[in-house]
DNA sequence: GAGTATCTTGAACGAACATTCAAGAACTAA
DNA sequence: TTAGTTCTTGAATGTTCGTTCAAGATACTC
C-alpha cells in the first residue's frame, strides 16, 4: 500500500484558477500540469481525464463557496446586515482582479452547457441550492421583523441571484469601478423595499 | 477585376451562430468552413485569419442588434411602453432554444477578455454605447413626464443593463420558465418606481 | 529485508488544430 | 478570342492537443 502524495485540495484549487484564467477549452493540460505540479499521469490516475478534474474542481468551488456562504451568516447580527455584508465582499470581488471577478460555475455553465448535458446538469444545481439558502435567509429576515414585504421568499432568491450574476458580467466591462457598488446598493434597496 | 462570390453578411451571420453555438475555442476552422459554406483560402483571403472572423461577426452583430433596438421606439407609443416590449423582447429570447438565449457579445467577453485586450475593448464600447442608447431612453421618458423618479438616467440605465446581463444568465439555468417573465417585470417595476 | 502493491514519471502517440499556398477556375477588358 | 487579374479550391504543413503506458521509485506488509 501507498498513498497518493498531493494534496488534493490544493491541487484542485489550483486547476481552479486555471480554469477560471483560460477557460476549460484554452487551458491545457501542459498548463494544468504546471499549475498542480502534478503529471499527466497522475492527473489521468485521480481524475480520470481533462473533464474529470474540471468536475472535482467544480465540487472543490461548490465547498469553498459553500463554506464561504455560512461563515457570513454565523455571526450574531441582524440577518439583512449579513446578507449586505455578502453582497459587499462580492462588489469587493467585482473590483478585484480579474480571475476573482467571474465565477467558476457561471463560467463553466456558459462555456460547457450546449456541449455537455450533466455538466450542465451539476452546475445547475449547485445554483439552484445556493439560491435555495438565500431564500431561507430571506425567510428568516421575515420571521424575525427584519423584512416586510409582501413578495415571496423565493422570488427574492431569484431576484438576487439574477443581480449578483449581472453584477459579475457588468464588472468584465468596468474594472475597479464605483459603480459597482452603487448597483449593489440599489440591488440590496428594491430588495428590501415595503 | 471579379467580386467575391459570397455574401458576406450571410457569412457573418453563419459565424456569429456557430460561435455562439460552441464559443470561440472549440469553434474548429472546419466547422466555420462547413457553417459559412467558405473555403480556408476564403476566409483568411476577407478576414485574414479565425480572430479577424470572430471581430467582424462581433461587428455585424453590433450593427444587428443596433437596428432591432432602433425598432423597438420607431413606433408611436410611450417610450415607456417601447422600453417594455424590448424587455420582453429579451424574456421571449431567453426562453427560446439555448443559442438564442446568450449574447454574443457578453459570452465573447467572458471567455476572451482576459486573453485579448483589444476585443475586450472593442465589446465593452458596444455595450457602452447600448448603455447610452438605453439612458437616452430613460431621459426621453422623464422629459415626456411618463417617468417621475429622482434616479439619475445613466444609473437607470446601467441598472437595467445588470438586470439583462443577469437574467440570460439566469436563464440557462431555467429552459423556457415562467421565472424569467416575473424577474424582468420585477426589474422594470422597480426601474420605474417613484 | 525481501516481496509486493501502488504511485510517479515523462517520452511517445495519433488526432485535431489553425494556417498556407500553388494550381485551377472565372470574370473583365481589349 | 485572348491576356491578365482576381478569386476559389483543398491538400499539405507544422504545431499543439489530450491521452497512454511501460519503466522507475517508493512505501507498506510479513
Amino acid at each position: 500500500m501507498r498513498n497518493a502524495e498531493f494534496d488534493r485540495e490544493q491541487v484542485l484549487r489550483a486547476a481552479m484558477n486555471a480554469f477560471l484564467h483560460k477557460g476549460y477549452a484554452k487551458t491545457s493540460m501542459q498548463a494544468l500540469t504546471k499549475a498542480t505540479g502534478l503529471h499527466p499521469g497522475s492527473i489521468y490516475c485521480a481524475f480520470e481525464n481533462k473533464r474529470g478534474l474540471l468536475l472535482a474542481s467544480l465540487e472543490q468551488y461548490k465547498q469553498d463557496r459553500n463554506d464561504e456562504f455560512q461563515q457570513f451568516f454565523i455571526q450574531e447580527r441582524p440577518v439583512l446586515d449579513s446578507l449586505k455584508a455578502y453582497i459587499d465582499n462580492i462588489v469587493t470581488e467585482c473590483n478585484s482582479c480579474d480571475t476573482a471577478k467571474a465565477c467558476l460555475l457561471t463560467k463553466s455553465l456558459s462555456e460547457l452547457a450546449e456541449q455537455d448535458e450533466s455538466i450542465k446538469i451539476f452546475i445547475s444545481e449547485v445554483l439552484e441550492q445556493w439560491q435555495q439558502s438565500l431564500s431561507a435567509k430571506f425567510e428568516q429576515a421575515k420571521k424575525l421583523g427584519e423584512l416586510t414585504t409582501t413578495k415571496d421568499s423565493k422570488h427574492l432568491a431569484r431576484y438576487l441571484v439574477m443581480g449578483i450574476y449581472g453584477l459579475r458580467t457588468f464588472a468584465h466591462t468596468h474594472p475597479q469601478s464605483a459603480v459597482i457598488q452603487q448597483l449593489a446598493d440599489q440591488l440590496y434597496e428594491d430588495l428590501c423595499r415595503e
